[in-house]
DNA sequence: GAGTCTATCGCAACACGTTGCAATAAGCCA
DNA sequence: TGGCTTATTGCAACGTGTTGCGATAGACTC
């Protein structure tokens, strides 16, 4: 857990700065939802996100916590899109960017990187002349497995 | 407004005969729920949905009109996807299979038929081994003159 | 036609997310 | 240091959608 840098650490540095630079302030609040978003590395629902920050300090409201994601995700610092439920999942812009395919059959839902969307956007850019946007890209349809199954 | 046959008609018929055929009930409030669904073509939220319903028959409840519209999904005669903000559309299965492009920078949104989609489709499938569902596909993005202001 | 079974309905409560407003407190300038 | 400006917070209410439960009423059998 040790040896590399934390890169949680610079995180917080860097989004201090870039809030402070608009002229807007970096409170233990923000710290407090900065860090636990950072600790869920990969995705968390906003209501998760919100459960875990009232653990940490009660006194926090919805609101604040909801609040406090829009500004992480105008400064680029984080990014939300919506499950297939409709529920929101926020995650960092650390986290590499990358798109969700969820299976309608049997609930899987396996990660797109960058490499492997790009021809994916490409087919977009073509059909439609839209850049998409890798980390909204959430789709659905039906694993192989499933196709499999239910061919037979 | 007359001379081609009413689509929706053979819909609410083709509707009630499946309700039937699976032990299940078609009442006035599936009725008017279809009728409904049928006169928004296109598509529509559950809220606008619940609302015009409940114009034409105020005693109709939320839950009802959702828990209807989940049947007519189960049924394959609807589909609903989560728009950008997170709101349920749902649309008829009449209207011909389609996606939705939206544009982060205007909040222009454009339709993708299936013969526009089906490179798209493809490269998904060959990406990720899954066949995506076109309805359920909801993309954001930049549009072309978004990507140009930018490019400015 | 009477009785039974069960799908559907309405109600109420809940979950998630958003918004407006007044109170607070942080930052800045003199 | 003192006072001012304004971003942030907490509260409360709202909108959208979901779920559980008891009551109702439709359909089916005898």
């Amino acid at each position: 857990m040790t040896g590399a840098p934390d890169p949680r650490e610079s995180l917080a540095t860097r989004l201090q700065a870039a809030v402070q630079a608009r002229g807007q302030r970096w409170t233990e609040q923000r710290q407090l939802i900065a860090d636990v978003l950072a600790a869920s590395d990969g995705h968390a629902t906003g209501a998760e996100l919100v459960e875990r920050v009232r653990a940490a300090d009660p006194s926090a409201t919805p609101s604040t916590v909801y609040r406090t994601l829009d500004l992480l995700e105008e400064l680029g610092f984080a990014t939300h899109h919506h499950g297939v439920d409709g529920r929101e999942t926020y995650h960092l812009e650390e986290v590499v960017a990358h798109g969700h395919v969820h299976c309608n059959g049997c609930g899987a839902e396996v990660e797109l990187d960058a490499d492997a969307a790009k021809p994916i956007l490409t087919a977009i850019e073509r059909a439609t002349g839209y850049a998409a946007d890798l980390d909204h890209l959430s789709l659905q349809g039906r694993c192989p497995s499933c196709r499999a199954a239910a061919a037979r």
